[in-house]
DNA sequence: CAAATATATGAACAACTTATCATACATACA
DNA sequence: TGTATGTATGATAAGTTGTTCATATATTTG
């Protein structure tokens, strides 16, 4: 069974949101964690503030993260969580 | 359990390839059909000779693909076959 | 060999992505 | 109120991608 241009297209939409190595991470991380402020990812990452800020609110604005504000923190959580599934998928690939 | 730095690597890349909907679409026939040519695929698919032919080559280089000349014809098929569960696993996404 | 068919290739270009830097905004606290 | 901390934003630069067009190459057939 295939899919629809329709499907392939939110298909290719989640591939391209999330194929970048940060963006995986991130993606990882709060799966495991709920949610995390961005200092918190910043650190686990090793990854620059304003460039992981850029990360995350991409993300937010396309949908596969939210976040709320708790005093300075801000924390980020996975919304969409489907991601989680394809990542996992590869990871179990032999061939990594 | 999370995936190490050069396996995210590596995911990324799987993903950011495949994330194009004439490529996906090219995986799904090729998931369905072991082997096409250029001219089938352009056919089914709708898409200008010269940009799929782009894609494939693209795809090939990048050992998604693979393709064996017969006659006139060049046909691809499928050779790094873990992107169908990918695909296949989005696909089966409820949200889509 | 010439013409037709199937496919590839390269140049050019717009659009997008990633990264960096400087700076702005928001909150807490002395 | 001022300062420190956490986060976002905007400009910019460099690189990549998707597309189109024109042209080249390979194969078959007359």
């Amino acid at each position: 069974m295939g899919l629809s241009i329709e499907k392939m297209e939110k298909v290719a939409f989640i591939l391209k949101v999330t194929a970048h190595p940060t963006r995986i991470a991130i993606v990882q991380l709060l799966a495991a964690q709920e949610s995390l402020s961005v200092t918190d990812i910043s650190e686990k990452l090793n990854v620059e503030q304003s460039l992981l800020s850029h990360h995350l609110s991409g993300m937010k604005l396309k949908g596969i993260l939210s976040s709320t504000r708790e005093g300075k923190n801000i924390y980020y959580s996975l919304k969409m969580r489907e991601v989680i599934d394809v990542i996992q998928c590869l990871a179990g690939c032999t061939f990594l």
